[in-house]
DNA sequence: TGCCAGGCCCTCTTTAGGGCCTT
């Protein structure tokens, strides 16, 4: 699970990371962690320090963001990869992996879009709504990368054992949980039905 | 200086528009 704090929404215009967060799952449990903040060489907004809490004297002593990168991409190593909204995270993380001349090779699942088809009677699908909603476990920190990481983590394992308890399923792997997010909301009881109907013996 | 996103998903739809979600 990884989250990043950036500079703005848009790496296609300049925009870089200033924070990352992530958590590894293993067998529905966090077993690791790894935070940094990163200095983009500029300056970031005022909307950006309120937004974060992160200032830019917070990232005059941050190492480079090439440093950091570095440092993740041997983190993540080849593990499957989750973000609330992913379509955000992977951008900035394969433009920032692109600057120091490494590749992600393994695939995103979307958080956001699997809990739309799960809780489509969530009043918000924001990682912030659906914590209330869920009541997960949270420390009250938002918009920092390794609390949203963490959130997005309990998220993952909630929606897990949801699937495992309302649908009877024995294994949840990463592909159903992709598979989940590509079918259309409407299909998506159907899916889970056919799914759950493959796994009985 | 101020401006600039991208994709999903619903509906009053498909020759489109707007809310949600990420910072």
């Amino acid at each position: 699970m990884l989250d990043f704090e950036t500079t703005g929404l848009s790496p296609n215009y300049g925009d870089r990371a200033i924070e990352i967060g992530a958590v590894l799952i293993e067998n529905n449990e966090i077993v690791d962690r790894f935070q940094s903040l990163m200095n983009p060489g500029r300056k970031v907004s005022r909307f950006i320090e309120e937004y974060t809490g992160i200032t830019n004297r917070m990232l005059s002593d941050a190492p480079s963001v090439a440093e950091v990168m570095d440092r993740f991409a041997s983190f993540m190593a080849q593990h499957h990869l989750v973000a609330h909204n992913a379509g955000f995270d992977s951008r900035f993380l394969d433009m920032e992996l692109q600057r120091i001349n490494r590749q992600r090779r393994q695939e995103f699942a979307c958080s956001m879009l699997i809990s739309r088809r799960l809780y489509p009677e969530s009043p918000g699908h924001s990682l912030e709504k659906l914590v209330r909603y869920k009541n997960l476990k949270t420390d009250g920190v938002h918009h920092r990368a390794l609390a949203d990481a963490e959130m997005t983590g309990h998220l993952w394992m909630e929606m897990i054992n949801d699937l495992k308890a309302g649908y009877k399923l024995e294994n949840v792997s990463f592909e159903l949980m992709q598979q989940l997010s590509r079918v259309s909301r409407a299909a998506a009881p159907a899916f889970l039905q056919r799914a759950a109907g493959k796994q009985k013996p």
